[in-house]
RNA sequence: CGCGGGAUGGAGCAGUCGGUAGCUCGUCGGGCUCAUAACCCGAAGGUCGUAGGUUCGAGUCCUACUCCCGCAACCA
């Protein structure tokens, strides 16, 4: 079945280490790992190639607050998620980072090959300009009329910059996006096309003069790269392009065969890059993918909301290949997906532990039991039948989903072969067999549910390649280096043994206490949640949850009269208040226009926190916050319960 | 009318070319004893968001509307 080596090459988008590396990233890195390693059973030579994306004004600010130089704040992080792809099992082949020196070096060629032959070209955009502050906004930041950083006067000014022709190559662009299938899946064809395209499409600044922490312009001191020529060309850099001439690497591997990535840069990549692509004179990739988000707890991840899964935290707790699965099978292809602890856990459970866990666990027990794990091929009669046709065309099943990247469906079908042997166990009931002393017929029933977890093991390597590997070692197996033996049969003899439980079964309510969620659906649960705080108070008053009475009144409380309220334009959320603080007045922006109408808001006493930073917000500084309580459905204003002066202290 | 996605048993989802509405979890009843209180069988539960239309026949196609969610451009 081997053929001569057929090339793979796929990729995740680099990843941008400003923050906490959250399961988002764990998505797409475990997708791309599961489909790599399953063009390499089927023989691919395969290169998987993920990174990070290290430059721009962001982490330079998060290094100048950390202290610590751009350079040694991300090498933290990239340790960091490199740990973690360890721990995930994620078989990647190339780690590139934008800070890597050949890759700086290629894109100072790229940037340079570009211009002279006139794909980037030097111009100025105009803007406003504070002096003070040495900065350049665009008409759309100020705030009112002002510099967002000092509040002084600006003044108007042209700034430098390099432009890519985006808009050459837009006809290009368009035919490949709409009539071929660059783009998966097709609903976001669409809405490149209709929101980017069609609505006109303009040249792309590419330098930034703002900041120095990227790839400096090679002929233009005073000018760095902007992202996009410097982060999208990581998939070729990588195989060792450097502008001109084409390296081993290059010419075996591009173009690469599928970009993964989440929604959230599909424009990038499905119109900026080949249109990048083209400039260069280089083949495009022959595929996107992008896949949707992760939900928590049905929202959007925010730390506010108390919903961020970590990882590091998931990991140790459940093992890699819980979360390799529960990713793998229960997101949906191209659309967003919802993350529960309880979707998550019950899914491990009713998966992993139940129908996979028990069935090896029973086989194995039997095989041990009945022939003290020598197995050998019996003859097949027709109730058979049925579970070796299973065994025979899983292969096929599962290859026709991995071969349009859905593994959640592939491990559908792999579970229905799982799903298939528990039944057959049932119908044979090779206990029944052992009491009545058939023998030869226990031994083929028994060889029948050990081939089967052989195929179905096997196939699980790549999106579970421990468990697979586990598997495997009950049969005295090591994975095999091909897809050679997926059918009935290939393997006569075993010596079986059984081994540990793969999964041991959760108890959903303790662990959901554990993660710490919110909203249990059950009453016990609320119970257990109830009497862990209970006890967690009587032990250690003043651990993690506590602030002590200063912290409290660093903030600042005050009543305030709302005087004025308008709708802030072209916000949905938005209003404006006008508060009088004692002899104050105040601006405030908040986001209650979807509960309060301008109107009944007049008049109104509310809780303002007077020392909070000024924050602008859609180009009016907002100068504070009000208080509100909240269910999640519903918002109220928070008001003293009788009348006081504004500017009261609220303690 | 800014763009896009969605609405299907209690929950989460599938449903291709229109042709008997499926899956997982949960619930209820039964079976089995090899196994991790696991496994197997059966049942209850849906006017497929609303209102029209096309058709012999609509979850699926057309029109209008309601509600939800992303993004643009915000909710400290």
């Amino acid at each position: 079945m081997k053929k001569c080596k057929e090339k793979f090459y796929i990729t995740t988008p680099i990843y941008y280490p400003s923050g906490k590396w959250h399961l988002g990233h764990c998505y797409t890195t475990v997708y791309g790992d599961a489909i790599a390693r399953f063009k390499r059973m089927e023989g691919y030579d395969v290169f998987y190639l993920t990174g990070t994306d290290e430059h721009g004004q962001k982490i330079e600010k998060r290094a100048e607050e950390a202290g610590v130089s751009p350079k040694e704040f991300v090498d933290g992080l990239v340790a960091e998620i490199k740990s973690l792809w360890e721990k995930l099992d994620v078989s990647y082949d190339g780690f590139i980072r934008t800070t890597d020196v050949c890759h700086e070096k290629a894109v100072q060629k790229i940037f340079k090959r570009l211009y002279e032959q006139g794909d980037i070209y030097k111009s100025k955009y105009k803007g406003k300009y504070c002096t003070p502050c040495e900065s350049f906004w665009t008409e759309s930041q100020l705030i009112n009329g002002k510099c967002p950083d000092c509040g002084r006067e600006v003044q108007d000014a042209e700034e430098e910059s390099y432009f890519f022709r985006l808009s050459k190559y837009a006809p290009r662009v368009r035919e490949l996006l709409t009539s071929t299938d660059y783009l998966k899946p097709e609903s976001r064809v669409n809405e490149m096309v209709n929101n980017f395209i069609d609505a006109g499409l303009e040249d792309l600044a590419v330098s930034r003069t703002g900041f120095t922490w990227g790839v400096p312009v090679e002929f233009d001191p005073g000018h760095v790269v902007y992202v996009w020529v410097d982060a999208l060309s990581n998939y070729i850099t990588a195989l060792g392009y450097d502008g001109e001439t084409q390296s081993d690497k290059m010419k075996k591997y591009w173009p690469a065969d599928l970009h993964l990535m989440a929604k959230e840069i599909v424009r990038f990549h499905s119109i900026i890059w080949p249109a990048m692509l083209m400039a260069l004179g280089l083949p495009l990739p022959k595929q996107i993918v992008a896949h949707g988000w992760l939900q928590f707890n049905g929202d959007k991840m925010s730390k506010s909301k108390g919903n961020v899964i970590d990882p590091f935290e998931l990991l140790p707790r459940y093992g890699k290949d819980a979360l390799r699965y529960y990713l793998l099978r229960a997101m949906p292809f191209g659309a967003d997906g919802a993350y529960t602890g309880e979707t998550f856990l019950t899914r491990i459970n009713a998966d992993l532990c139940n129908d996979l866990g028990n069935l090896v666990r029973r086989t194995m027990k039997m095989n041990e039991q009945y022939f003290g794990g020598k197995i050998v091929a019996g003859t097949a009669v027709a109730e058979d039948g049925p579970m070796i046709e299973k065994i025979n065309s899983l292969y096929g099943k599962v290859k026709a989903e991995m071969d349009v990247y859905k593994p959640q469906v592939a491990l559908e079908k792999i579970f229905e072969l799982i799903d298939a042997a528990n039944k057959y166990i049932d119908i044979a009931k090779p206990w029944t067999l052992n009491k009545e002393g058939a023998s030869e017929r226990l031994g083929q029933v028994l060889y029948v549910l050990t081939e089967a977890i052989r195929v179905a093991g096997t196939l699980l390597l790549p999106f579970v390649p421990s468990t697979g590997e586990k598997i495997l070692a009950s049969l005295k197996m090591t994975p095999p280096d091909n897809n050679d033996g997926l059918t009935y049969g290939k393997v006569e003899k075993y010596e079986t043994v059984a081994l540990d439980a793969l999964f041991p079964r959760l108890d959903v309510q303790k662990e959901l206490a554990a993660m710490g969620v919110e909203e249990e659906k059950s009453p016990d649960a609320k119970k257990d949640k109830g009497k862990k705080e209970e006890k967690k108070q009587m032990e250690t008053p003043e651990e993690e949850g506590y602030i002590n009475i200063d912290d409290f009144f660093r903030t600042k409380l005050k009543v305030a009269e709302v005087i004025a309220c308008e709708k802030v334009e072209k916000a949905d959320k938005l209003l404006k208040l006008t508060l009088k603080v004692g002899e104050e007045t105040r601006t405030v922006v908040s986001g209650i226009a979807k509960h309060y109408t301008p109107e009944e808001t007049v008049g109104k006493r509310v809780v303002l926190v007077s020392n909070l930073k000024p924050r602008p917000m859609r180009g009016i500084m907002s100068e504070g916050m009000i208080l509100c309580a909240s269910d999640g459905d519903k918002l109220v204003l928070v008001s003293p319960e009788a009348a006081i002066n504004s500017g009261a202290e609220v303690c």
